[in-house]
DNA sequence: TGCAAAATAGCACGGGCGTTCTATTTTGAA
DNA sequence: TTCAAAATAGAACGCCCGTGCTATTTTGCA
């Protein structure tokens, strides 16, 4: 029944030969392949934000993209690596929407404040659309495997960035080096997700405000 | 609040003759069934709190409890009804555990400090066990229908007895008049959250200390 | 233009889900 | 002790899931 093609490797052209390609405009040699796989993971992003990573189903990716549920399967090969791919996605939009923008700010308070407006603007967004670090955590939260993995270290990069622009502001002598910048970071990011729960889920208005005017307040409280 | 049920009587045989029953100890007329189904409830609490509503399966809650699945499907009627059944028994537990000792302590500042250790105290346990008002506003945060109104109604509840007390520690003159209740409890509300996020998925420790030393500054800012 | 390789489709599988229906057991007041 | 009602079990349903096969189509260099 299942005819088990034991390939053997034994010369060098039996290896899959990767094609290498261009990976975005018009090069040619950019694979078909790698667009639908752009496409589908694109679809699968906008899937997961609204009802979880682990909501996402291939059947409904299929459905969406007018594919056959093998095809998107193929692309894959299992659902983790489909939702790890779609936290790369997400990690590579937040970098290219909050974090590089900033670095066009001055070190110090000004990149900060700017790291903190561009995450309001995408959180701000994210009312609607759902955000993946936030509602991923909740669901991976004590589910150990790759897609907590990738999840958490994505956010830590994140962290991690936002820690050192507080400290870097204290360098700079905008804040006071008598903060913490584990404490600062931790409020600040205690403001977003309040926000993203009280105006996504309870659809409290004001929540946006609120979430800048409690910035302001930590930044004052730590100015020099 | 909820026994409310005017039922329409129009011919008393046709009415379920819903037995009262003394819902605890030993009181005899305590049919077996609400017992089973408290038991019932504890278990899917237990479940869900790690898994969330959503995972929450009338399959494993009926392994769990050593029953047949149509013997703990028979009490609800529906898995949503079971859901609603989780979400009134946190909903007490939470009023019990943090919001009825409190009102032990004097108005104002003395009363706000306390609901917040409180909850503090209840947040500590639940990075382990899971909280149901974080995860279930993620599930429910965009699927309409009865289970996302009783969560919403729930969190409401106690979103509002969190801003009375800030606004009688203001009436108190322990916080400024110039506060805003709404801020206050928007920022502490952050706290907590930061506190789940960062100490259950991320693992960071020290994440109460930083929202304890959070609300303390809060308070501080707001004092009179 | 030919043709291997890549991409996609089609189909079937086993499994878990919520729910329904019908039996069987258990309960507890008369 | 009796016996209707309540509680529970058992089996079956249709549905959707991820995944593994095998065919078929499409791609893009030689």
């Amino acid at each position: 029944m299942h005819t088990m093609t034991v390939r053997h490797i034994t010369s060098l052209s039996q290896v899959p030969q990767t094609p290498q390609a261009t990976d975005d405009g018009s090069g040619r040699t950019l694979m078909k392949g790698r667009q639908t796989k752009a496409t589908i993971v694109n679809a699968a992003l906008g899937l997961a934000a609204q009802i979880g990573l682990e909501g996402l189903s291939i059947g409904a990716l299929a459905e969406v993209t007018g594919m056959s549920k093998s095809g998107v399967f193929a692309h894959f090969g299992s659902r983790e690596e489909l939702q790890i791919s779609v936290i790369r996605e997400y990690h590579d939009q937040f970098e290219s929407e909050v974090f590089y923008p900033a670095l066009g700010c001055a070190r110090g308070l000004p990149r900060l404040q700017s790291l903190f407006d561009n995450w309001m603007q995408r959180t701000t967004t994210e009312i609607d659309s759902g955000c993946i670090y936030i509602s991923g955590a909740v669901e991976f939260d004590d589910r150990p495997g790759s897609v907590r993995d990738a999840l958490a270290s994505s956010v830590n990069t994140w962290q991690n960035a936002l820690q050192r622009s507080v400290a870097q502001a204290q360098d700079e002598k905008h804040l006071t080096s008598k903060a913490d910048p584990l404490q600062v970071a931790f409020e600040i990011h205690g403001l977003i997700l309040a926000l993203h729960y009280e105006a996504r889920f309870l659809r409290n208005p004001g929540a946006a405000d609120r979430a800048r005017k409690g910035f302001s307040e930590i930044v004052a409280r730590n100015q020099v």
